[in-house]
DNA sequence: TCGCAAACTTAACCTGTGTGAATGTCTGGT
DNA sequence: ACCAGACATTCACACAGGTTAAGTTTGCGA
């Protein structure tokens, strides 16, 4: 349970300075999935100035109660937000999957809210955010993208509600990954055997306001169905229109045919 | 149980228009609440044009699915957005107070995403989109202000989603409770007889992901404890430092101090 | 290759919250 | 002043999910 991993996310100052081409797509691609952008836009996005950050899984990129300086864009790895409450429990309440920029937020509130965590080994592209802020002056449709971006997030956080509210365990858990799957089918690049479940079955419990063992219980029975499957720990999703039914999913809430 | 009910919000069509002033008062002081405004910035807010429209309790405002053209600023009254689920649940996903806006999202999403409706009777400030759009490209600050609010609302809901996550039944409405005294000490414009819960039982058990019945025997507890008063239907916080204490609650994600 | 920590699995038991249903009590409209 | 419908209250019982406590597997680092 190292889950008080070091390593807090510092200002730009002696990192490695990348301006690698290419690096940026990845975020691109995310904002197009609910903005337009022209392609004079998008080449600028791909210019921005950025320090290329390497994290191990667990490490800090953010701590409730800090001011922030930077936007860290997750280029690759799996990353989550999190708050923990008096008695030791903690809920994740958002996952971020690569491609999606991981702290707008702080170009408008002083204070972060909440955690942020690394799930796996992630690149992150640390952008001051003086350069965003330069960017949306000068770009409006950037700056749209940008609070397209922040609603979406917001909008899949009231899903969620509705998930740990009203769901049982086991709609829950198909819920959660049929909105993976959905989300990791628009940005991920390497589409790489595209189902794969990034998180262990404690990840899932504090994801979905559960306890580890009824994670297990629940997966147990999504597998006896043939909605899922495991090999070692990995978890894999099997059966995508099971799941979807099992979790009565509906795709609205994330926004995707926004500007089509 | 009359959810149902009907009135869906129009156009900006033929409704009374009022440029009554002081009307958007509370509007002004909900923003302020979290960003800083210029005298000059306020008095501009204060003109922007606007139909007033009168609801009843349980009317629909705005429903999923829909596209809105008008932002709805909430004058006085509650209200609350909320997700249905296959089995005939349903969550509220936030509680609206007098002075906030109901529909910035609009602003960028096509589509809304749940449904909002009156609590009590309401009066709204129904603003046109166009209106909203103009006075943001011409005051940055209120554009700012803007994407504030929708931040510090998105905040909220994380925070909604670690109370009912992560908390037992009491700590949860307690925490509720909590909360809903401190924002309406900053905004409510009379602040008459501040501690009066607007919610039924059902409701409250809609919001925090319970039952009418465990709300109930969980407010005796907490009336028990003298945390809380009961007199017929009307439900008031009696102690709100025992409530906090109970609720373990912190306001930091209420970003009040914001530009402080 | 071994050893160890993290992750997973399973079982037995417990409890907080849900269910269903009956009854009581407000409150606004006529 | 009354009535009807909406709310609130209470009870007995059920069960989903929590708790505790062993195990077992997996995979990584030495």
């Amino acid at each position: 349970m190292d889950r008080q991993s070091s390593a807090a996310l510092s200002e730009p100052s002696a990192a490695s300075s990348d301006v690698a081409d290419g690096r940026l797509d990845n975020f691109t691609r995310k904002l197009l999935s609910h903005s337009l952008l022209s392609t004079d836009d998008q080449r600028a996005i791909l210019t921005l100035p950025f320090s290329l950050r390497l994290l191990g899984p667990n490490e800090y990129i953010l701590r409730e109660g800090e001011q922030a300086r930077v936007c860290p864009l997750l280029l690759s790895g799996f990353a989550y937000r999190h708050k923990l409450v008096a008695d030791g429990g903690r809920q994740i309440v958002a996952l971020k999957i690569p491609g999606d920029p991981l702290d707008f937020q702080s170009l408008y509130l002083r204070r972060v809210d909440h955690n942020l965590q690394a799930l796996t080994a992630v690149e992150l592209a640390v952008v001051p955010l003086a350069a965003l802020e330069k960017m949306a002056m000068e770009r409006p449709a950037f700056a749209r993208a940008v609070i397209t971006d922040i609603l979406v997030e917001a909008s899949i956080g009231r899903e969620w509600l509705v998930n740990i509210g009203r769901r049982n365990a086991t709609a829950r858990l198909a819920h959660f990954l049929c909105e993976l799957v959905y989300r990791l089918n628009q940005t991920a690049s390497p589409p790489a055997d595209e189902s794969d479940v990034p998180l262990t079955q404690e990840q899932l419990a504090d994801l979905l306001g559960l306890t580890p063992v009824h994670i297990n219980r629940t997966l147990k029975r999504l597998e006896e169905a043939g909605a899922v499957r495991r090999k070692g720990r990995r978890l894999k999703v099997a059966d995508f229109a099971m799941l979807c039914r099992i979790a009565d999913f509906s795709d609205l809430y994330l926004h995707r045919g926004n500007v089509g």
